[in-house]
DNA sequence: AATGAATGAGGGTTCATTCAT
DNA sequence: TATGAATGAACCCTCATTCAT
């Protein structure tokens, strides 16, 4: 048994919690504050107590979650080795990971997608605090290729949209159809992977990178 | 003035036109049957004279959208010339221009993710009647390029989903963050035909292409 | 197929049985318009050409029904041979036949019960121009029994009621229970009129009654 | 003013009374929502707190006003003294306070006349909790007289019927004509009762009581 | 801090009634 | 006469929000 104190403290993080829950299987609208009371062990008269309305609770629910999205792409890609095209792959699988086949990721964009409307300042926010960097990170990655020569110059402007698409686009289907979609996900993006380099690597790069794969730095593609 | 029997019988198409324009707005749960009723110029008894509930209005408008979608993509199919990539390249166009540059085609996307939930017949319709066979024709053209040696033979399995993701995501981005997002349409549908189309042909696809342009048969690229 | 001029005239009345139907069947309020326009073979709009309101298509209509009672038990009275014990005997079961066993009776008391609070002047109709005669052919009958001394004086004054009552009885238990109420109505009934025969007869009375029946002037009871 | 508590525990209560009221007054479908949290003096909702549906509202207020008839009656009953005659006499007088002349038993009837379509299971179970018992219980009495010879015995299978039966009329006319059936209610329920003892003693029976009566043990009656 | 009874505005749905044809 | 599309007033029910305890 906890104590009263600590209970109190992490009464708002459990709040959150169930709220986002609640929001990702419902939506917003379909998803009453009785709901996340039960799920989060209260009664409705207490999520009042931290939070003003339905309103607030759903923005502070989803800016937090997503916080915590943009900090672990950027640990990852910071250890991440090899040139250009291997740290694209791991940063493109780092994506599909956290936002095609992780529940909550998915239901963050069904959220944005459903209820944004709603909800400008939060949209706003999330653009700016979490779509623009992580696009960012991508399109820095797609710079430093082109200036490594590596990958070829066009596709600095939208390749990074582009090469992001795909992980979106299954992350919608599986929104969608569920598991009524079949479709084989690691074949999905190993095709996925193959068709961006084809397409984004220069000569040279496609040397580079397949000269490193014969030393063994490299893992297999997928 | 109208006659009554014209009335009656444009009455639920534009009940319908007037759903699908209140369903995009607001989604299922926050339009009113009394927004649709007033869009179309009647009272709110009016339309259940037509449809049985509000549920079955938003399926049916649904569905009724989606259908004219894909015989519009089958028609303008039919009608395209030239090569495997030329072919492919215009079905891309076609697809930009219905489901992320119009209105209703987005809204089509946004009301699959928010509403598709509470409504898994329609989406199962939807997706055997709508995606699936879209998806086909992708993947059609994909297999004849394969078959005549223009595509890589690799990508026929999942090549359908990568080609037509960019297009979908351009449609997602604007659902979400609107016209706030900075992003030329024009250059971002070059980039992502001109990525696909390299990581896409062989060498003597390459080639094809390239003569027929040379030869002047061949639109410019966008 | 009738004339128009047929139909027209057969119409008010067609609509009139429709309605009694579907008012018996579930009652004032439950009863759409749309109902009773179906069984009538019509349309909504037509029932307003003949009756103004929903309120005026049942006071006819229930009026127009219990006219009918009235007149067939004075017939039936006029017809009745033997003693007042034997004519007393079948007046009841008249009674029984008619608004316990026939469905139309049941369900006009039924409406009376259900209904009668919003139509005070049709229920005031009823009781001078049905309930009150009915019930003084039983008063006068008992009269003249005890005038000729074969009833017992003392019941002349409320003999009647209690005569009819266990009728409207049998009658109530059928319209809340319907058929799942065991009982043999045939026993019940004899029973019926046994009690009150033995309750009613005078010693000379049943002299008279058992002397005739002896003669077989009378039928056996029951 | 009340504690909250005390509020708590009486509420559900005062609904179910209020609820009665009104269900008695307009019967089911004319009775609003709003007319019942009107006389609890609470609004709309709160009934809902307590509640499912207006079905459910009425079931249980039916049901509940049922279950106190039955346990008074038994209440009464065992309390009675005198022989079979008496003790009939007595329950009848009983039943005629209760459910004749008493408002409240009076509209039971009502509501189950009109409303008991609806709701066959609130029908069923007051069939098998409330009237077959009571119904038990006449029957009872009729079978103890037969046994010990003061009654007859052929009535014992449908007498409690048609014993019963003059007090569910005479509620019946005043639900239906109201206070504008001139009735002298004494004389009718004197009549009655002398009526049935009449039909129902056999000449023991007949001497028991009058001696009972002669020594001032029994009251005179009505 | 938390409870949960109570509020009250709002939306879906029904249906008697109307009226142009 | 008759139709049936359309109206509009109710009514049931939900649920975010409040507040006495």
């Amino acid at each position: 048994m906890k104590t009263r104190a600590r209970r109190k403290a992490e009464r708002p993080g459990e709040i959150l919690q169930a709220a986002f829950d609640a929001f990702a299987e419902r939506g917003f609208a379909a998803t009453r504050m009785e709901d996340v009371a039960a799920r989060a062990g209260v009664t409705k008269g207490a999520i009042y107590f931290y939070f003003e309305t339905k309103e607030r609770l759903f923005e502070e629910t989803v800016s937090h979650y997503s916080q915590n999205m943009l900090a672990d792409a950027g640990a990852m890609l910071a250890s991440a080795e090899g040139g250009c095209a291997e740290r694209l792959r791991a940063l493109l699988l780092h994506i599909y990971g956290r936002c095609a086949q992780d529940r909550y990721g998915r239901a963050l964009i069904g959220l944005m997608v459903s209820d944004g409307r709603n909800f400008p300042r939060l949209v706003e926010r999330h653009r700016r605090d979490f779509f623009a960097p992580a696009m960012g990170m991508v399109s820095d990655l797609l710079a430093a290729g082109a200036a490594s020569g590596d990958f070829r110059p066009e596709i600095v402007a939208h390749g990074a949209e582009i090469a992001v698409a795909p992980s979106v686009f299954l992350s919608l289907m599986r929104l969608i159809f569920g598991a009524s979609l079949a479709l084989d996900e690691e074949a999905y993006i190993a095709c996925h992977i193959d068709l961006l380099l084809q397409g984004l690597l220069t000569t040279k790069g496609r040397k580079n990178l397949s000269s490193r794969k014969a030393c063994g730095e490299g893992r297999a593609p997928i």
